[in-house]
This record gives structure tokens, sequence and C-alpha cells, in this order.
DNA sequence: ATACATACC
DNA sequence: TACTGGTATGTAT
DNA sequence: ATACATACC
DNA sequence: TACTGGTATGTAT
């Protein structure tokens, strides 16, 4: 028949001439081809042939499907960690928030006792929280309550109240779905935003969107919620009327003041504080964050030269990721801080394995992702987005 | 004793306090552990930590056993492969040279009767090369003579006589390590050379030391081996003396001419041809030393540019590490030529193991190892260097 | 770690 | 009649 | 693939 | 008396 030639391309690559060589141009392919089969067909590598050739027929049938179940989103995702092999991503203002405290600080605000005493919540077998009092005597998370007892005799030790710490994270959710409805929520109280596109709107926004009044009452002003009026250039149409019980606070456009705002925000609806991170990638924000806790915050500038001098000193451990046994061992190597893991990056390759190493690498660099990416989509959030309280509705 | 809190030091990073946390600044650490360990001291949990402790040591001094194993080459070669990932390396000329269908043609030089017969060497269960003139039948090697006389009733099958070959490499070899000692073969009939450092000494080389005489005997004219003299600078010197049986040739100082003038050698020495591909890598290299078989040659000039221009139609088949498989795989993603390849990478990263894309990115990019480094040191070889046949001996 | 597949000469 | 055999490296589990 | 280790909250 | 438990990811074989 005719096919035979069309069938057997498909079929038996493996076995047909291989004219890629020099002094084999312009030969006639099918004819050979033809003597090639009819000599093999039936033989033991023939049949053997056949098989592999079919195993590799499958192969590409998984690669196809695979292919065809990628999605647009997936697809993206790799040509940005092609992107981030190019070169360094500052676009991007990347902010991690993290309640300070937070356990601990939930239950002192609604027992106010607590609040002058060494406390944290837990249980004698295990300690979730402590209050920066009782940090004092050396207890924190993660220790058992019973050895904490031994370091600070004096120490409260309240039960987890899970339910409400679910609850106020709600609230504090609903402050950073305002500043970034993709958040990247961590635990109960830490999260990630992009707030890159929020601060492009605020850059148009009039004073009376960035304006709060603060109210000195613990529990959230967003009572009864007004029509969200004014949005009047003219600053002189709401200049700051003090309150009824509190002043007013203008933030600005700038991504500090964003971040001062939020943490504003948060404090004024939970009578809890945060603090926050400010950098051009995550891994840079998680340890700003921590910078200037509790109640602080602190920001990398989106230049090359910035980041690396907050990476120069920083010490190893500070990097999330890197835990008690990895910091053991770069310190053996007498790695303390980054500029020195980005100092032997050449021996580090040789005795790591290249995910490690290339951990080590990106964070030397300061690197991080710069894409935030919700893994899961949480229930319900984001949907019924915090009313900004507005000067216009004092 | 007062020793204690040091060997805890060392013993017990796991159990002692983390005071790497905000409001924990300045305590009394060694109080603290102490209360610490004693609270813990001969508990499950404990004796559980010191297991892990002591399985931490145990990996941190594997590593440090293995550092210090670790030779400068390593060390080096870990160096490269960062700067690899950096940029692109162009300052390094390298050649990749492969005897013209060797075993057949050592046959053939040695039973002129061959000369005009489709011939190859093998049995007739299996060819390991063929004559050009077979090539036209679609015999060529790893083919089965069987099948081969069947394609080409004529055909002569030589068996393989391998310590001619042997023999004869040697002779090549010799000529290699002219050109640079540390030349890495890939089999009896092919090789990889970095003539980077050859290239900057013969930009100080008198004519004299670049003429060599053309003798038409088939045989290596180095019977007798003179004194290497005369390295004047003036050409007049030594101007184009015809010696007793040949015309003399004088070759040029660039990366062509040297690349010319050992194959030349090569030619005078064994009466077999050679082709060669001269590029700044590897890859690259390989692919060139096809593109003018046989008996030819083909440079890629040591520029991005021409890198580029010269792998954008590359069919993904030529080179090295692509083989049938790989092909079919990549065919089926409508992907045929390198530019192709660089195209699809996004797809390609998802579908194929890191390892994988990775390489076909380097190809993409025309990127390929530049540093040749000779896996086992062969035995007694380079040790007596070829003797140039300059025009001073004639 | 293991078995197996791919690739090269 | 008859489709290598050694080596390196990658893939899959 | 599996078991286990590291890290985080 | 008492040293979490869920998840993600990396390492070793």
């Amino acid at each position: 028949m005719d096919g035979t030639a069309d069938s057997r391309e498909g079929m038996l690559s493996r076995m047909a001439l291989n004219d890629n060589k020099a002094g084999m141009e312009g030969l006639d392919r099918d004819k050979i081809n033809n003597i090639i089969l009819e000599a093999s067909k039936g033989s033991r590598f023939y049949v053997n042939e056949v098989k592999k050739e079919q195993q590799v027929n499958e192969r590409i049938g998984k690669m196809m499907r695979h292919k065809a179940k990628l999605t647009e989103q997936q697809i993206q995702k790799a040509q940005l960690s092609a992107e981030l092999e190019m070169g360094r991503e500052l676009g991007r203002v990347i902010v991690h928030v993290d309640m300070d405290a937070f356990y601990a600080a939930v239950e002192m605000r609604d027992c106010p006792e607590l609040k002058d005493k060494p406390m944290a919540v837990g249980s004698m077998s295990m300690l979730s929280t402590s209050n920066y009092h009782a940090r004092r005597y050396g207890v924190r998370a993660a220790m058992p309550g019973f050895i904490a007892k031994k370091l600070c005799p004096n120490l409260v030790i309240v039960p987890l109240n899970f339910d409400k710490y679910t609850a106020v994270s709600e609230q504090v959710r609903e402050v950073f779905a305002a500043y970034d409805p993709h958040f990247l929520p961590m635990s109960l109280d830490e999260a990630y935003l992009d707030i890159t596109e929020h601060l492009h709107e605020r850059q148009h926004w009039p004073e009376s969107m960035r304006s709060y009044k603060s109210c000195d009452n613990e529990v959230p002003v967003e009572t009864d919620n007004l029509s969200p009026v004014l949005f009047e250039d003219s600053p002189s149409s709401s200049p700051s009327l003090p309150g009824s019980d509190g002043k007013v606070e203008v933030f600005g456009t700038s991504p500090e003041e964003a971040v001062r705002e939020m943490r504003f925000r948060i404090e004024q609806k939970t009578s809890l504080t945060a603090s926050a991170g400010i950098a051009p990638n995550m891994m840079l924000a998680k340890v700003c964050s921590d910078k200037n806790k509790p109640n602080g915050q602190y920001s990398i500038l989106p230049e090359r030269q910035a980041v690396m001098d907050f990476i120069r000193d920083l010490p190893v451990r500070k990097v999330s990721g890197i835990g008690k046994v990895t910091e053991k061992m770069l310190a053996a190597l007498d790695i303390f801080t980054c500029a020195q893991l980005g100092q032997q990056m050449r021996v580090l390759s040789l005795l790591f394995s290249e995910t490690s190493w290339h951990h080590f690498l990106q964070i030397s660099l300061g690197l991080g992702s710069t894409r935030i990416e919700r893994c899961v989509t949480l229930p319900a959030l984001s949907i019924r987005v915090t009313e900004p309280l507005p000067l216009s509705e004092m």
C-alpha cells in the first residue's frame, strides 16, 4: 500500500535511516527504509524496537496531555521564573505584616488585669505566645509552660481561645484586603501583601480617602456605615476638623504612609498593634517586619544598593527558611552573615545540594519572590471589603 | 564546673534559649539556659533532642571532611559554573577535531584497492564506519552488515583492526598535544582542544615555526628529528625555499590558520584527513566540526551575534546530547530548530525536568562548556610531544 | 537506592 | 544467520 | 518511592 | 506530670 511510508515515519523513527550525517545528503530515504525494514521485520531486534517505540509514543502522549492541562497561570509563572533568572525585579512593593504577640495581645486586650503581668497563652505543656513582659524572663513561644514557670514563677498562663483569635484575624484580614485583595495569609496573625497596585491608585486619591479618625475606644468604630462621600480635590473641603472623640490622621501616598495607615486601621479596629516590613520581595519584607517589632515598621528602598546594604551584615538565621540546623552548619563554615554567605558560594555549591545553594545564592543577593499568589482561596473574605472612615463621615 | 556553659553551647544548640526574637534582647542567657536544662534533663524529650543534636553534629562532621577533600580544581570548577550563570564566556577558542570516516579511512589508506569501492569496517552483524562511497547507498555506522549488503550488494566489509586504529590515533594525538597538552579525547578519532594558550604564544612565533613541508608520500615525514633551529624574526631568513620533494606551506596566526595547520600535520603524518570546528565553547565546536565534513573546517566568531546567528536555524538533532527520542518529543511540540527551542522555554520548563530544560536553555542560547578538563589522565601521551617540521629542517 | 532509558562513539 | 558494548548521564519509582 | 529531617507558625 | 500538630519542603537511600 501507499500509506506504509507515512505510518512508518510515525511508528519507526528508531529504525529508519538516520541521514543526519556527512556524505548522506539527498538519498532516496523511502527506498532505503523499505530495504531496512524488509531485512529487519520479525526479528527479535525488530520486535524490541517496536516495543521501545511504543514506550516513547506513550511518553509523548503523556507529555501532550500534561501540556493540554497547563493553565495560562502556570505558563505565566514559568515565564516569571525565567525572568527571575535574568535579573532582579525591584518594581513590586511587598509588605509583610505581623501582629505583635498576637494571642497574648488579644487576651490582654480582653482582660486588662493581665496587662501589667508576665503572661503567656497556652498550657503547662506548651506555650503559643508570651507577652513582652514575660519575654524579659526568657519565656517565649514554643516553650513548655512548666519550664516557663520555673523561669518566671509569677507567669500567668491563659488557655487558648482559638475562636476568638480567628474572629480577630478576620477583622485584620479585612483591612489587609483593602490594600491587596490577593494578600497571602501565612497564619492567623501574619500575611504578605503586594501593595503595588494600591499605591498606583492611591496616588490619585484625595486626602479625604486617606484620612482616619482616631477613636480611643477599644472597639472598632465601623458601627454605622455611612455613605463614602465627598471626593473633592480641594483640601479646604475637609481640613482637620477634629471629630467627636478623636483627632484626625491624614496619611500620605508613599508606601511607608500606606503601611502606617494600614497598621493604624488595624489598631483602631482591634486595639491590637502590628509590625510591618516593606521591601521589593517577600524574603526581605519578612525580615523587615521583625526589625522594629513591636508596633513598628521598616522599609528597604527598591534599589539594588539599598538591598545589598541591608543584607550585608544580616545574620543568616534571620532569614525565613534558615533554622537552627542550617545556622549551625553554616557557622561550622564560619558563615554568620549574608555577605559571608555570598563570599563562600563556591564552597557551598560543592557541599550542599543544588536546591540549597541556589537558595543561599538568592539570599546572599537579596533576592526573593516578587509575586504573591494565594495558594488556596480562603472562604468568604475580601467580599465585604472594609469601608475606609473618611473625614467626610465624621 | 565552669565548662558546662561552653559544652552546652556546642552540644545543645537545640535546647538552649533562642533569643532571636523581639523583646528578648540582653537576657542572661546562661542563667536561663541552666534553668531550661535543669527542667528538661533526663526527660524523654531531652534524650531525643540529644540524639538529634548528635545527628546534626555528625552531618557537620561529614561536611567538614568533604570540605577538606575538595581540591582547588573542584572549587575552581564551581567558581566557573557560577560565572556561567552570570554571563556568556567568549574568550576561549575551543576546537573539536574529528577524523573523517576514521576506521574506513585507515583501511583504505593501507589497501588502495578499496579506494574506489563502497566499503565499511565491521562485520555482518555490525558496522563501525563506512566510506563515503558506501554512504551513497545508505550504508552507515551502527548498521548491521547484512542489511548494508542488501542496500549495496558490492559492499566490501573489512573486519576491525583495533590495534592499528589505536596506533594511528596515538599519532594524531601527538599532533593534538602540540596545540593543547590538556586536550580531551572522546574516542580514538575525535577530541576537544582549547587552543587559547597556543594562540597567544603563536602570535610571537616566527614564520619558521609555522611553516611545514608538504611531502607527497603517504607515510609521515618525521623520520629524522633534527634540531629545531633558526628562530629569527626576519622572514627573509627562511623564505619559501621549496624542499626536496614538496612545497612549503606557511600558516598564519589566526585560529583558523592554526587549525588548518593542525589538520595539515595530521594528514602529513597519517595520510588521513580530519574535519574541525572552532567556536567559543564545546557544544558549538562539536556542531561546527560536522559542518564541512569531510576534510573541512568551520568556525564561529567569538561574538554573541555570530553565535546566535549560527544557532538560529540549527536543527536540534545536530546538538550532541539530543538523540532520536528527544528529537521526536520536541518535534511533537513543533520544535525543530534551536531558535524554536528558545521560544518555547516556558512550556518546556513545565514539561521537562529541570536538568533537561536547563540543557535546552543553554543550547538555545548557544552556551556550552568553555573549559576542557581531561577526566582520566591517559597513559604516556603528550610526553614525547611532536616535533614541528620547521623550514629550517628541510 | 534501584532499574531502566537515552545518548554517544 | 545476523542489530555491538562500554560509559556517562538522565528518568522514574 | 519511601522514610525521615528541617522549618515555620 | 508536662516539650504541640499541621503543612510544606528538603534530604537520603
